[in-house]
DNA sequence: ACCTGAACACCGTTCAAGT
DNA sequence: ACCTGAACACCGTTCAAGT
């Protein structure tokens, strides 16, 4: 046994049934051991769920020049740290919700790029290409909210909550209207018009294009 | 005794001790009412979350002729569309979470705009502004992005979670780094050399910045 | 050193019973 | 029609006791 062993554990189990599934005695019973014994090495489920949050944010990767043509420059880098943090979100959507609203250890953090260590290699990144003090941190602030909407947005989408995994499923798809909302719908013709439209998956074009766009907009900071 | 009081009490819990603090049990006795009686106005736990959701996202505002000059044209009403999201958050940064994270009812709402009358009165005020129905449902996408993560972002840092109310408040100041985190700091230079940068609040120039971007980059898909 | 049984306070939820 | 007492299953957490 030990903390490690109890925070995989716990990653499991959210991924597989949320995190209103982690319960000191349902992550214990997954451990072939008693609530209680969790306690010996971690301080409380608060704690735990914390330790989650680090586990997952230890495994963005900060690109290095192994990942990138020389040509590249910040933008290659910014690119790949982009969709690293989104394999970290799609790899584990129940999850993602809590990396994004737990409120960082110290106000330098940011989700979704909440470790000191991720926070280092992104301001060096910049910095070693070229980047200003000031660049660099206006790069940060700017670089997770877009991180943070995108991923929150697809990790909600997803149905990521999953806290009622035992739902009711009545008859029929769910993402086919029944009666009810029908009858709503219709109250809502601009809504109603543009249903399939709006119901298309485009995340993945929504996610290049703005991140295209976000370094247009660093790169008119950048020059300047 | 009614569903509404009901929402309407929960909505000051949050507010005033977080999400953590809505229990049956503690919002029955706000309201002078065993927690059983509530069940007769409220489906459990979620619905009464799901309840609180759509009161607060019913205080958005769709801007008017009223709001607005009729000069401004669409980039003045996602302006102050996204300013009373925006007020929404800072009136409410505990049930932020809430807003942004619960998975909608529907594949085409999408949060934080996630009632089908605000919906309805973006797409609308859009196209009678001159968007076509692609540019609309484009806008709509990455509107919401926007809003999801500059307000969540801005919410967990104003320390939204709030669920250890009681936290044991040791000596110093919070946001001042313990001797622990001090020694982390050093093995991370530039975070602590850019350490004041990084930790001023810049939220409102964030926000217009972003916003005013945003609006750049729907003018150049709404004009081709 | 590590795990557990028993206990406590609190939780969501149901339902028969009160008024 | 509306509220409640009692009950059940489950929860986080503590601590003395086991091995």
């Amino acid at each position: 046994m030990s903390r490690h062993r109890i925070v995989l554990a716990a990653i499991d189990l959210i991924d597989a049934e949320g995190v209103t599934a982690v319960t000191m005695r349902r992550l214990g019973a997954a451990l072939d051991v008693e609530a209680m014994s969790l306690y010996r090495y971690v301080n409380g489920r608060e704690d735990l769920l914390e330790a989650v949050v680090d586990a997952l944010v230890d495994t963005i990767e900060i690109p290095t020049v192994g990942h990138l043509q020389p040509v590249d420059g910040w933008q290659g880098f910014l690119q790949v740290l982009a969709h690293d943090v989104r394999r970290l979100a799609a790899e584990h959507p129940a999850a993602f919700p809590l990396i994004a609203t737990r409120h960082p250890a110290a106000p330098w953090l940011r989700p979704p790029l909440r470790s000191l260590r991720v926070v280092e290699g992104f301001l060096e990144g910049l910095m070693a290409r070229g980047f200003t003090d000031a660049q660099a941190v206006e790069a940060y602030r700017a670089f997770t909210s877009f991180l943070l909407g995108h991923l929150l947005l697809e990790a909600a989408m997803r149905g990521a909550e999953m806290s009622p995994v035992e739902e009711p499923l009545d008859e029929g798809d769910a993402d086919l209207p029944n009666r009810d909302e029908e009858l709503s719908l219709r109250d809502f013709p601009s809504v109603e018009r543009l249903r399939d439209a709006l119901t298309e998956d485009h995340a993945d074009d929504e996610f290049e294009k703005a991140l295209e766009h976000l370094l247009v907009r660093l790169d008119l900071e950048h020059a300047q």
